[in-house]
DNA sequence: CGGTCTATCACATATTTATGCGATGGACAG
DNA sequence: CTGTCCATCGCATAAATATGTGATAGACCG
């Protein structure tokens, strides 16, 4: 049996919605709330085993402030995030605020059910779109071809070398790093260190 | 009807695999190939709508640089990493490299039959644990207090400026900017631009 | 065999950074 | 109303970095 807790200011959704879970036998959902700081307290102290937020909300605090608070507060539960958004950015926001999942409000009744138990399971559920840009985000860009040494160079730059500690570490001369991080910066078109650092990170160049 | 297609060294998995997925009315599966070297011209050729591709395999390059060059030579089909390893590595780069999903090789046939739909309709069809771990890598670290315009300053180094240049850029003097940098320093433990702009992207506190 | 690329090293110099020491005014909390 | 951050600015100096102009030797390709 999987308790689960909605925070969603719409009431007609949040109602129908509590009451399609707290229907199925394997669930039960009485923790209903229209905005987080209403939903706080409650919840912690008698938490869920997995909360739907909601990102919109009409009072008070976003449900990505909310994701930040409750795991800012340690909450024992999961959550995931319900919202009419595809964009990117809050996504993301939620992702990395600490949301296990992240449904759009357009997913069917058995999906979100599904959902609920593979979140209680250690999963992530999240809609097809949703999980598609998480993985496209990890894809590499078309790297400007560096060649094996420059490569570990520039990761060595990554850690926050200097010059010369690079090149005690790839046993070279000073002079041949600066050769070397000259040739990165015209294949990256940067002109410094930490502009080098950036693209190498961003881009997943290593 | 969906075509599929497997790369995959035991003959015993690829043709029992194989069978299942082509029995189903949905699918149909007869490009079965035991490495990467023998498949990728067959595949070239006559594509399939989705590749299975096994991570280990017994001869030639294996599964992750396979994913590289279908995605160097453009091949139209989306590829969905077959795996017994769970480790954060692997995934992570098969999805650097191109793949769109990862199944663990204990994942039911149902669940593989949905999961090839899926990637075949936009999706991103991992197992359960994969995905938590792809979710989790989002996550920020608790971050050390940095000030909002401390903020500002680290967000402008990241963007590869000079300090002549991000003092133009937020209005205040080059020496407001050292010590703002002098303050973001001590608190990150860094000692560099490079430094703090590799931990500012690196634990995503920007 | 000649051209191109890589990896290595060298020297010179202007610019940028890192670091130390100080200072002022405003905001906010106890 | 006093202490603690914040944000702002200044000056000085040593170290690191960016940029230019070399050079040599090996590998690889056609």
């Amino acid at each position: 049996m999987i308790e689960v807790g909605i925070i969603e200011d719409d009431k007609d959704i949040r109602e129908h919605l509590g009451l399609l879970i707290d229907e199925h036998p394997d669930f039960s959902c009485n923790k209903l709330f229209y905005n987080v700081e209403s939903a706080l307290d409650a919840l912690l102290i008698h938490p869920p085993d997995v909360l739907l937020l909601d990102i919109t909300l009409a009072e008070g605090m976003d449900g990505i402030q909310g994701v930040s608070l409750f795991v800012e507060k340690e909450a024992p539960f999961e959550i995931i995030m319900f919202s009419v958004h595809q964009d990117d950015e809050k996504v993301f926001q939620s992702l990395c605020a600490g949301a296990c999942g992240y449904l759009t409000k357009n997913t069917p009744i058995p999906k979100i059910l599904s959902a609920i138990k593979e979140a209680h399971h250690g999963g992530a559920p999240m809609s097809m779109q949703i999980a598609r840009m998480v993985v496209q985000s990890f894809r590499s860009k078309q790297k400007p071809d560096l060649s094996p040494r420059e490569k570990d160079v520039l990761i060595e730059l990554c850690n926050g070398k200097s010059y010369k500690k690079v090149g005690e570490c790839l046993f070279i001369s000073q002079d041949t790093v600066r050769t070397h991080i000259r040739n990165i910066y015209r294949k990256l078109k940067v002109n410094s260190k930490a502009g080098a650092v950036a693209k190498a990170l961003k881009e997943r160049l290593v």
